[in-house]
DNA sequence: AGGCGTTATATTCTGTTAAATATAACGACC
DNA sequence: GGTCGTTATATTTAACAGAATATAACGCCT
């Protein structure tokens, strides 16, 4: 059994659509990795279809898309992190830490006095 | 349509479950003011099993129970958040305060910049 | 004793979400 | 032109979550 965790979970709606959190992130990172959606869904255990869903929600809920795909071609094509969409994930990073190293300490504690040990 | 908005929602997790989060912490609340696991579900629009199941949860993943439930009696019995619930949930609340101030300029900055406006 | 509203729990139904499967289109490369 | 692995999409199937329903037990109160 894991040991007690504390998770901060952060994410961005665009109104009832959730434009990004930790799995689209995740995501993000996996194909700027791997250079295709299938082989980031692949690497992540998720289906082509579920990733392409979660890229598409992104790319209509930011400003710019934050993933450019190729069909057919070299290796039947591909998918690449555009440069807005390197910066999404830079700034959501950025959020996401900001909020973990402010509750840390509290989080400690709550964990170390309130909860049941495992 | 609603406008573009961010919501950080901090969930502790012990081992699988989520001992506490969002949803629980405003369950604790409404049976502190209502005074029974039914109607704080009622006054939720959410069904008493859920409740009842949400409560169970707690109660198992804390040290000690975070609400005390009677059956039977005076209006059928009723449930009471106990003092170590009251300190759960003050906690709870002053880490989201914390991760939510923590993180409020750059989630507007995000939302603003990075974000299609609806 | 019987009624009442609640807790506690099991069971069934249902709807939504995710998975599985299938298939078309694409374009470089051989 | 055929092959290849990918994107893109539809359709079907399965799994899960939540709602709905049912019921027992409880203890005060009239």
């Amino acid at each position: 059994m894991p040991k007690a965790l504390a998770k901060t979970r952060i994410r961005v709606l665009l109104g009832s659509a959730f434009a990004i959190g930790p799995g689209k992130a995740d995501l993000l990172q996996a194909i700027e990795q791997t250079g295709s959606i299938s082989a980031a869904a692949r690497s992540m255990d998720m289906s082509y279809r579920r990733a392409w869903l979660l890229i598409d929600t992104m790319n209509q809920c930011f400003r710019q898309p934050v993933v450019d795909t190729a069909t057919g071609g070299k290796g039947g094509g591909g998918a690449q992190i555009t440069p807005f969409g390197r910066l999404v994930l830079r700034r959501y990073r950025l959020i996401e830490a900001q909020a973990a190293a402010a509750i840390a300490h509290d989080i400690k504690l709550f964990t170390r006095e309130l909860l049941r040990s495992r």
